[in-house]
DNA sequence: CTAATTATTTATGAATTTATATTATGTAAC
DNA sequence: GTTACATAATATAAATTCATAAATAATTAG
């Protein structure tokens, strides 16, 4: 047991919890999204097809974990990343999981 | 809903399966561990202080999901990583979540 | 000004899944 | 037989997801 053990796990504990946040596709499609530039629910609710309230949920933990803020503007309210660790690892994970795809047979 | 609607999900849950095993403080140091070179259970066990079932269950999960790799000499079996998405993101999550800290007040 | 509508959040709860620990047993190499 | 590791079985707890319903806030219509 290294004498560092301690604050690597602390480090550990807090990559987990933003892993935790990033591990769900809809909140991940969310944040691929919202990583383009500001967005309003409505717009992400139609880029999505999941339903108004379970959006609703999933862009509450996004704001709880810090990882985006809101703006109002009348009726809308728009979202935005704010977490510089949350632009980082979805570059990261967009490299390893959205490469050009090999062509298809068909 | 965009024409590449299914792709992009087809990315976000093969992204989220990935994630969902880094979630995990033990498999995160163990990855953190095995990234820095080949090791064995003992030495994993002894940097790690958790039971030998739940070690070996922790890199039998790794195991499955195509993270590592193992190899035996003699009595001893030598665990490392293969996944190139995992030493990727590894690294974007050591650059993010283990910077060095900022100076202890005492 | 009031009522209705739109946009979004919050609350509640059930169903399911996942996680974790423990104890015990199995196996391969020595 | 012992060491190193894996697997199985089980129990328990905790977290996640999703649907439904109710609430709030801003806007528009009458």
């Amino acid at each position: 047991m290294p004498h560092d053990f301690k604050q690597i796990y602390a480090s550990a504990n807090r990559a987990c919890s933003f892993l935790k946040v990033l591990a769900n596709p809809d909140r991940l499609v969310l944040l691929c999204r919202l990583a383009e530039g500001e967005c309003c629910v409505s717009e992400l609710e139609s880029a999505l097809n999941i339903h108004q309230p379970t959006l609703s949920q999933q862009l509450g933990i996004l704001r709880e974990e810090g990882l985006v803020t809101t703006r109002r503007e009348g009726k809308h309210i728009f979202y935005r990343v704010i977490s510089l660790e949350s632009i980082a690892i979805l570059k990261a994970l967009q490299t390893q999981f959205c490469k050009p795809r090999p062509p298809e047979p068909h």
